[in-house]
RNA sequence: GGCGCGGUACCCAAGUGGUAAGGGAGAGGUCUGCAAAACCUUUACGCGUGGGUUCGAUUCCCACCCGCGCCUCCA
């Protein structure tokens, strides 16, 4: 079966094919940089990524441009607030979405504008729609004529014949001939950042960004552009307007849309307050692996609850296939070469594909590893597993990693490279340090916050596995065990097994 | 009201016109100095409700109920 994706604009499941033979052009709304995301744009931002991932996987050569808005309402009035200038203030932020993509190992896409270095586009493109006659100022603003774009509402559905011209509904509110026309260029206002244009001093609006990004990265027509939900009106709906109306091309021919986050079935939201960014969640102990494989097993289509619980079942999963990698490549086997098993591996991987081109069902995906890993076990606990089968069944998780990204337990290297923990060392005989915050949670518009939680540094560990040896050796169990527990105290998993001890951080 | 998403076991979550994947959790067992890991057994006669089509529906059709999102802040 082919790749197929469902469509926004036709509401319809269709096979994907780009414009140009193996190449896809992919356009993914990305993070305003006033505070730090929250992990429900997360879901959308690793939705993206899987699809981007998968397109490569597929041998696709993807091009995919991801904007950073760093002028918009929101960015000025914190700067204000902070009493900072507008690229001074939303430069942590930029600093800090770079940290958290990569910690959700995010792939980096090949273009990241930010829609402050593209304003004089934004411009070209405004005056493109005004000499055509889709836009008009009005009182040093520039707004888009909805009524001169006759398939306005095509993306959302939404039904606008009832438009009349003239309908104003406050004159005094809007300077607009209709409600539902929109702003492309706002006109100054003492004390915000203004940028010059020959229809007068002022500030882009919301969507001509985008377009302008988009077109200028990509070209005028794209094969892919994706983002939340709520942003199918009115901010994809406008993109629609504002470039086919400038081109007369098609925009988008694949409209991707991720739905929402929820928190005890509501939406996640920073209005709401009820949101976690990927800090608060590391402050408490958690994972960026585990946040992103939670945000990758239910597919993007899917409201998906977030819970503690629902965390803590993704780490465990996850630990699952670590552990299953871990025993296949440490565990030896008899040469040879078990031919029940060696259609195990490829079936998976083959069972994997189905489902990420059935539109990215990425749940029935880990169903399919899932059920590698039971194949394999199996046979190592039953003696069928030869060193023959190793190879084909390292490839399958390799396959299903360079998707989800998540066999490779380096979270906390990567905390402490990015200098979000520190590594504690303390006498054996000491209180534990487990659950240590001392360090606040970073505060909205305090920019990167540093170190945010401690864990046992490593050679503290390898220090009390080596006594916990010594103590086993002589057969202390007693002593050994009380070892064993207090490093799980400090966040330290044991095994023992015939290679060895093996330790792990929870 | 319009448009859209969803309602499957204790939790998360696939799925098909032919008798319910997978993960987590619980219980019992094997292995282990003990654990952990792993394996085995076990936990939905049932898939929001009521009708209908069919030899047969969780899967198709109709109606209804419930939760949520969007309808110019929003991933």
């Amino acid at each position: 079966m082919a790749l197929r994706f469902y469509n926004t604009l036709s509401g319809r499941v269709e096979d994907f094919q780009p414009l140009e033979d193996k190449k896809v052009r992919m356009y993914t709304c990305g993070p305003t940089v006033y505070d730090f995301p929250h992990i429900g744009n997360y879901r959308t931002f690793v939705f993206q990524d899987i699809l981007r991932r998968y397109l490569k996987y597929r041998g696709y050569e993807v091009m995919q441009a991801m904007n950073l808005t760093d002028v918009d309402d929101r960015t000025i009035a914190n700067s204000q607030a902070a009493e900072k200038e507008l690229r001074e203030y939303t430069e942590p932020y930029i600093q800090g979405f770079e940290t958290d993509r990569q910690l959700l190992s995010l792939e980096k896409p090949e273009f990241l504008p930010r829609a402050t270095d593209h304003i004089d586009d934004m411009v070209k493109l405004i005056q493109t729609l005004l000499a055509k006659g889709h836009a008009y100022s009005s009182d040093g603003s520039v707004y888009y004529r909805v009524r001169s774009f006759p398939e306005y509402g095509k993306l959302s559905k939404l039904d606008f014949s009832g438009l009349r011209d003239g309908a104003r509904v406050d004159s005094d509110k809007y300077d607009k001939d209709n409600a539902r026309d929109f702003v492309l260029w706002k006109g100054w206002k003492e004390g915000e950042p203004f940028w010059e244009a020959p229809f007068g001093r002022g500030r882009p609006g919301w969507h001509i960004e985008c377009s302008v990004m988009a077109m200028q990265c990509l070209g005028e027509t794209l094969d892919i552009h994706s983002g939340g939900s709520d942003l199918i009106f009115p901010h994809h709906e406008n993109e629609i307007a504002q470039s086919e109306a400038a081109t007369g091309k098609p925009f988008v021919r694949f409209w991707l849309h991720a739905e929402h986050l929820m928190v005890n079935g509501e939406k996640m939201s920073k209005s709401a307050g009820n949101f976690f960014t990927l800090r608060d969640l590391i402050q408490k102990g958690y994972r960026p692996s585990a946040i992103r494989y939670l945000l990758a097993s239910v597919r993007f289509r899917m409201p998906l609850n977030f819970t503690m619980d629902g965390l803590v079942q993704a780490q465990k999963s996850l630990e699952r296939l670590r552990n299953f990698r871990y025993r296949l490549t440490m565990e030896e086997f008899e040469d040879g070469f078990d031919a029940d098993l060696a259609g195990k591996a490829s079936a998976s991987t083959q069972a994997m594909e189905e489902a990420l081109d059935d539109n990215l069902n990425t749940a029935e995906a880990l169903a399919a590893i899932f059920n590698l890993v039971l194949e394999g076990n199996t046979a190592m606990d039953q003696g069928r597993f030869r060193a023959g089968n190793r190879e084909a069944f390292l490839d399958a998780l390799e396959r299903w990693d360079r998707i989800f990204a998540g066999l490779e337990d380096n979270d906390y290297a990567k905390l402490e490279e990015y200098g979000l923990i520190k590594e504690l060392e303390k006498p054996i005989d000491g209180s534990t340090i487990s659950g240590a915050k001392e360090f606040p949670a970073p505060q909205p518009g305090s920019g990167d916050g540093g170190v945010i939680r401690t864990v046992l540094a490593n050679a503290e560990i390898e220090r009390r596995l080596a006594l916990r040896e010594e103590a086993r050796g002589r057969r202390d169990f007693g002593r050994a065990d009380e070892i064993r527990r207090e490093l799980e105290a400090d966040g330290v998993i044991l095994e023992d097994t015939k290679a060895g001890t093996r330790w792990k951080r929870k």
